[in-house]
DNA sequence: TGCCGAGTTTAGACGGGTCTAACCCTAAAG
DNA sequence: CTTTAGGGTTAGACCCGTCTAAACTCGGCA
């Protein structure tokens, strides 16, 4: 059985893993989960010793394919809760992360059938992100760019806003800012930050790299110029 | 802030209160919680500390009113919880203890809120027994007695189905034993066992004492002979 | 009144998860 | 090839919640 933190832990080096595809370092999940690095040292070394990561000393850990399921677990039921508090509970997207972090630990299998079921098995939370499927097989890394990384002049489609600060959502969902709507990027800066038109919005919206980086896009919707 | 484990107590504390109107021994919270006595011992240490609970050494403690809020709190999530679970993620009465037991001390004031609009503000959960309101005021204590106190031939309404073995309630059910039905008292055996004809099944039922104790009456539906 | 047994508390240990301080490894720069 | 800065690990401490073993208190009974 595993403890709460330790599934954190696995859950964080998971998320890690998509956003880099390196060999995650010590200060990395260090940051991620707000703690100090002897703390994440020494829960290295107890994930080690059951085997969910494989690790090297200095050079960062990376997840085996046990450590990889029981974080699958974890991020379909925080997804699957994201899901199920904005369509049946009436929560904005921008509340939704807290509230199903606070829960995911805590959920019964049969409860995550039962949401999953009300639900009709989605595929995506209100961010666009994919929820493992129930079987836990390690979803193959769907292609896709940020918004940053588009020409300006090109119109794309939202799949996925993968921000969680719910100031950061609100205000992108102010400005038409969601998964599913059409963005034509008009500009993009020296210093990184995107201006773009939303299908859904009056007025452009200018976006820092930081958080533009954070809207993914599946593929353009037009060819690029 | 409090911990999951001290809310426990308080709950258990607070539940035990309602059975006996005594001070609540050590041994008693430890067979509740399944711990030790040095255990409670040292958990009513800290919780003296922080003014939850007022304690005699060697005579049991008492919750304060603030002690009593706090375990109101948590019984309000529980129960609504309980309530939401059968009504909109289709679990069965018997099983939603276990369940409402993991969540409880895991949902925000936001989630508590949005639940009991979601169910229009229940007053009872599913087996019957009260949820405390929003304000956390503490309920007066209905008066009712349990179907053992009744004399053969007596008809009375279930208002209250105590238990919490997920297989008692199941049987429960099946033989018609569920808040709000009539129950009609055919005998009662020197040993303590109730037998009882349901408005809702077609045999009657026997209970041993240990379960017809935990089958409550808000008042006798006639008199009394 | 004094003893005894049931039950409570104290003492001391342990594992989990966290911290700070000190030490050490790695890799990049000269 | 050597130095060094940055980051990782080790060492040791602390609090929490738990345990077992031992000491103590209370209340009933002789």
């Amino acid at each position: 059985m595993l403890s709460d933190v330790m599934e954190d832990y696995l859950k964080a080096i998971y998320q890690l893993q998509r956003e880099t595809d390196d060999r995650i370092k010590t200060s990395e999940i260090a940051d991620e989960l707000d703690v100090t690095s002897p703390t994440v040292t020494s829960m290295l070394d107890k994930l080690e010793d059951r085997e969910l990561v494989d690790r090297e000393k200095y050079r960062g850990v990376t997840l085996t394919d046990e450590g990889e399921t029981v974080a699958l677990e974890i991020v379909r039921h925080h997804r699957l809760l994201e899901a199920y508090l904005t369509e049946h509970l009436d929560y904005d997207w921008s509340e939704v992360h807290a509230e199903a972090d606070r829960l995911e630990h805590h959920i019964s299998e049969d409860f995550e059938a039962r949401v999953a079921d009300a639900l009709g098995e989605p595929e995506v939370d209100p961010h666009g992100s994919p929820i493992p499927s129930a079987d836990l097989e390690p979803p193959t890394r769907p292609e896709g760019k940020s918004i940053a990384e588009f020409e300006e002049g090109t119109v794309v489609t939202v799949a996925e806003v993968a921000d969680r600060d719910p100031e950061v959502l609100s205000y992108l969902a102010e400005h038409g800012v969601e998964p599913g709507v059409e963005l034509e990027i008009i500009e993009i800066a020296p210093f990184g930050m995107v201006t773009a038109r939303s299908s859904e919005a009056d007025d452009p919206v200018s976006l820092p790299e930081s958080v533009a980086s954070h809207v993914w896009v599946a593929a353009p919707a037009e060819p690029e110029p």
